[in-house]
DNA sequence: AAATTTACTTGCATTTTGCAAGTAATTAAT
DNA sequence: ATTAATTACTTGCAAAATGCAAGTAAATTT
């Protein structure tokens, strides 16, 4: 892993030289719904990433500790990943991303009812939701 | 342009498939801090986005409604880029992460303040932020 | 013991990024 | 009026990231 040149102490600019690409928040959403994930779970999700992008984005994830690694309760072979309180933290950003594609975009179904509870008392729907993260680490 | 195809419709799909680079969202930084840029005044900010990506991503938010194009008042060399509503609208994703990045990152000193201020009373804090902003369109 | 599952890695083509230089249309200076 | 700067891009090319398909090694299942 090459170390990248640090473009700027701004706030938006050092989430973006973390997280700033296609994928990154793909995977932080499927841990904020799934709460654990495998390495084959990621993979099944919808949009379909890449094997190699997959691992390369849980490593940098992982490396700046959004994300950990946990052993499987079941089986050797496979590996628990779940988020960090750094990583929980940004359940705030996931659903004003969310809230803001709802105004301008086609939702799923399905996502319309949390999406509905989220607007209705924001601060609570968030504050709950991290709570309720923070109690599985 | 190519038309690069849907991965998914859920609404974080959807907004990466727009600015999840590591460019974009400074571009909308810049328009929220600044109001009015010229493709120059992009050129100067702290990050130095190359020019040719400058141009690419500029389209990009164009052709999804994000900012639009106005003549300048002063010369016809001179091109000022603004936030539409849409783009004005992501005012809350820019706040909640830089509210992220301050817990974990330094911050330039004289983001501090307007932070704290933001923490205060998020939702005024946006809501009035919005409302400035949309004046001016 | 063999087949399958799981979490990756590897090789290679395609795409995107980044850097440096160039261009066309104003605008400013002489 | 002519020349020099500005301004907003474009172009060419090397380097890096992405995407796809196949491969591998350890564990698990059959």
């Amino acid at each position: 892993m090459k170390t990248s040149k640090k473009r700027s102490d701004c706030p938006i600019n050092r989430s973006l030289e973390i997280w700033g690409d296609k994928w990154s928040l793909l995977i932080i959403r499927d841990l904020m719904f799934k709460k654990q994930c495998t390495y084959g779970d990621f993979l099944k999700s919808e949009e379909k990433i890449a094997t190699n992008i997959l691992a390369s984005r849980l490593l940098v994830l992982e490396e700046n500790d959004l994300i950990t690694k946990l052993d499987h309760p079941d089986s050797k072979a496979k590996v628990l990943y779940q988020l960090t309180e750094k990583g929980i933290e940004l359940f705030p950003v996931i659903v004003e991303i969310s809230l803001w594609a709802e105004k301008y975009y086609e939702v799923p179904e399905e996502r319309k009812l949390v999406l509905e509870k989220a607007k209705q008392n924001k601060a609570a729907f968030i504050e709950k939701g991290i709570r309720k993260m923070k109690e599985g680490l």
